[in-house]
DNA sequence: TGACGAATATCCGAGATCGAGTATTATCCG
DNA sequence: CGGATAATACTCGATCTCGGATATTCGTCA
């Protein structure tokens, strides 16, 4: 009984399910597609079957029968076990009440920027606001016209949560164009005076602000 | 020259490292630890040299020299190379105009919420609340406090994204928490019903909406 | 001076992940 | 009725990821 490994979120899915009846994996995955959760879990057959096996190794489902229905490929039939519900309940809890440090793409992304030129950076930014919009136009299409076939809020509240982050997110990248451009970002100086050196050849720039004064390689950097 | 893998941000921040000058990879990890930037850009050593070994092979940076001092084990030195600043620059670029989907633990969490009792919901998005406030006001002690060493915004511009994030998802927590114990929140009289149930012995409950009328249920009713 | 921990610099193997492949049956369409 | 497409149910191998070893040197404090 090997202590589970809490880094895929398919493993609670399927812990899900199965805690509902049991089911094989390839059920599984049609169940989460039907209610739209693989839109919120990241579902691939490849990782389900491991996940599935690991599952079993740490005693949290147990096969209860392999069926094969004419020359079809067999059907393995899991069900969730007393410790699997208890794991559920647990590792849900904790995901709900405890925030994790997600890595975000676009986070790299601006940790990087001044790789950019600011015009690029702002025209890039521009874009994004664009695809931003088209996205949020379509999620809540999506929700205003099927209604979600009359399934209650509840059932798609990560939804809401994702529209909301979006939202959030276009609103601070319109802010941040026109910080830029208006020119009211600190240290915009310092970026577009590096940008037109490199555009005049001189090879050498630093994305950091180690250029000012203080030089405190190897001691001063950390936030403490 | 196999076309590069696009998954792991490490590589782009590598990538910009060697655009700055070449390194050795340990020293690229100090540099980006000392600019904070593994914060928003997973860094673990394990992945780093695999990394820089993907990145040679696709001819983005190449090894220049190997250096050994004393008896400490050799240093490679790499520098980046034109094809390698060109993908620097795609890369980033592509990150910056396209939003990409993530795949969120909350998300997740909130996407399998009805598993839990509504009571419990509603304290495990209170702890949530909580925790963010914390660290949401920590954050802000660690810039006002130390303002960055004099570190312009520009080059922390990641950090101030996450913090709006962090904000928005609060007010959408506390938000969730009142609509749950108000009642208004659609299908809340299903979520409590079945849990009612559960605790009074009747074993099967569906975290779906699928009971009232359409019944689409994988595809077929009972297979068994 | 010599013990001890921290820093330097990299490597390794177990496990996770993913997309593509396989082999069969059901469904549709004229 | 026959051929194409979709759906069923899983398997495989190549790559990726991570945490922890490894081996050396530096700083420091008694």
């Amino acid at each position: 009984m090997a202590p589970r490994n809490r880094r895929n979120p398919l493993a609670l899915a399927v812990l899900s399910c199965l805690y509902e009846r049991p089911m094989h994996p390839y059920e599984v995955a049609q169940t989460l597609r039907h209610r739209v959760k693989h839109e919120s879990i990241r579902l691939n057959y490849g990782s389900l079957y491991s996940v599935v096996e690991g599952l079993e190794r740490s005693g949290l489902i147990s096969a209860r029968e392999t069926v094969r229905e004419g020359r079809r490929p067999e059907r393995t039939v899991y069900e969730i076990t007393d410790s699997g519900a208890r794991e559920l309940v647990e590792w849900l809890s904790d995901l709900v009440s405890t925030p994790v440090k997600e890595y975000l793409q676009f986070e790299a992304a601006l940790s990087l920027l001044p790789v950019l030129a600011p015009e690029e950076a702002v025209d890039l930014l521009g874009e994004r606001a664009n695809a931003l919009m088209v996205q949020i136009a379509m999620r809540r299409g999506a929700r205003a016209g099927a209604e979600h076939q009359g399934l209650p809020r509840l059932f798609t509240i990560e939804d809401e949560y994702v529209e909301m982050l979006q939202e959030a997110e276009l609103d601070w990248v319109e802010r941040l164009v026109k910080e830029i451009e208006g020119g009211s970002l600190e240290g915009i100086e310092q970026w577009r005076a590096w940008h037109e050196r490199l555009a005049a050849g001189n090879g050498s720039m630093a994305p950091s602000a180690e250029g000012s004064d203080d030089d405190d390689e190897t001691t001063g950097g950390g936030t403490a």
